[in-house]
DNA sequence: ACCTTATGACAACACCGTTGACCTGTGAAG
DNA sequence: CTTCACAGGTCAACGGTGTTGTCATAAGGT
């Protein structure tokens, strides 16, 4: 075996698969894009992968060490899809709300790999340019240096973090989503004042709300902060 | 088969496993957070639960429906563990900072676990309590009900996603840890101000703050956004 | 036209979750 | 005490998974 993957660079002989197909990393990485689109994260698997792209699952492993590289290189693709479009306006809590939506959103169209890429630092182009945009958009805002820092380090966290958390759930099957909203509506919304005060007084409100994604409520009560924090900076440095 | 699993109330028959282990719900369960403890939570799986409890793996299903069910269980048993040795103090954010610190450090105890039940909700014990505490806190502060729940849901949402975005960095292999650390070091330490002014002139910030969890960060923003909301509230309420 | 070798295919391995059928000892009832 | 229903442990099997050692072959430089 010693080195099954082949650099990109190294790459020549186009050999076509049994079936005509003629792979490429590139192909490989639309192709696990569209499955996991198309019947969900449980869907991809190596095996599927292959069938999907006419080829032996194997072959596979001449473009990827294995699944977590591939997962990976999906990851990638990903940023640059969400950032690609971005044009910042100036309003920076509107720049900054766009950017958190698009990070979130990116993460829900591909849960398995936001899920595998959420904690990771790659240090590859689209990430350095993404962390350049943000710092721009928190200094160009009047921030001061160590706290542009902080606030971008929890805004991209909290992205980061929500879109996981969020593609983390709708990455379950089918049968397990539908659970939990039973336990909310049968768990949560049955439960006695005597005992639960507190659930039995709001518990029309828990079953709607839970339901949905806490990202938007989240990164507005974020913006809030920060607003409240520019605001003081400015007061001290006015006095 | 029709019905496998027997609930804890009927359960009367102690029969010994072979190798002389007396099932439980609760042993499996805590064999289960040590099993993902000691070896990483790709170590759990029904068949080395089994091997682990001296049992055979299909014995397991008579105690759980699937392997959800077992991970929904090891969830509650977590929160109960944050949560049990809580006391509210009567000052609400003092309060909620410190469920936000302790559900956070819960998450980094059990950092493979905290991965793995972040996301669900299990409608048991543990978590009812918490969930009827938290929006408790909320209520007496003051919020109306659908305010209270909106940010009773961030909050917790918040906890969970920063939590289990934490854990997966601490679960990394050492080798991947330092990697990441000598990305921040070595690229973003050193990228030009010609190219990328916002990070040249923030790099001395950026290597110092982004080792560290900005958990406490991102709380401290929720806390202050918080606080803005229930002054507004009150405002139009006295308005 | 030849030869190297990149790359696809195959078969096998060691796992996984889950289930249907079977067996056995427990514990309550008589 | 004995009986005996059945809770609960065991076994074997099914269809899935990621991964790798080996082999075959056609692409492409010479």
């Amino acid at each position: 075996m010693s080195e099954r993957v082949v650099p990109p660079a190294a790459r020549r002989r186009r050999r076509p698969t049994k079936q005509g197909v003629v792979l490429s990393a590139e192909l490989i990485v639309a192709t696990a894009l569209r499955l996991i689109e198309e019947h969900g994260s449980e869907a991809l698997s190596v095996r599927r992968l292959g069938r999907a792209l006419g080829a032996d699952p194997s072959s596979l492993y001449r473009y990827f060490r294995h699944t977590d590289d591939l997962m990976l290189a999906v990851a990638d693709e990903l940023i640059g899809r969400s950032m690609r479009s971005w044009r910042p306006t100036g309003d920076w809590p509107a720049d900054l709300r766009d950017l958190g939506l698009r990070m979130h959103a990116g993460a829900l169209a591909h849960p398995r790999a936001a899920v595998l890429s959420a904690h990771r630092v790659t240090g590859r182009a689209q990430e350095i340019q993404a962390v350049e945009t943000i710092l721009g958009v928190l200094r160009r805002a009047g921030f001061p240096d160590p706290e542009a820092v902080r606030i971008y380090h929890a805004f991209v966290d909290q992205a980061l973090a929500f879109g996981a958390l969020d593609s983390a759930g709708t990455a379950l099957p089918r049968a397990a989503r539908e659970a939990e909203a039973q336990v909310w509506r049968d768990t949560y919304g049955r439960l006695p004042a005597a005992t639960h005060p507190h659930i039995a007084a709001t518990s029309r409100h828990l079953v709607a709300t839970m339901r949905a994604s806490s990202y938007p409520a989240a990164l507005e009560l974020f913006l809030t902060a920060a607003r409240t924090r520019l605001d003081h900076v400015r007061a001290d440095g006015a006095g």
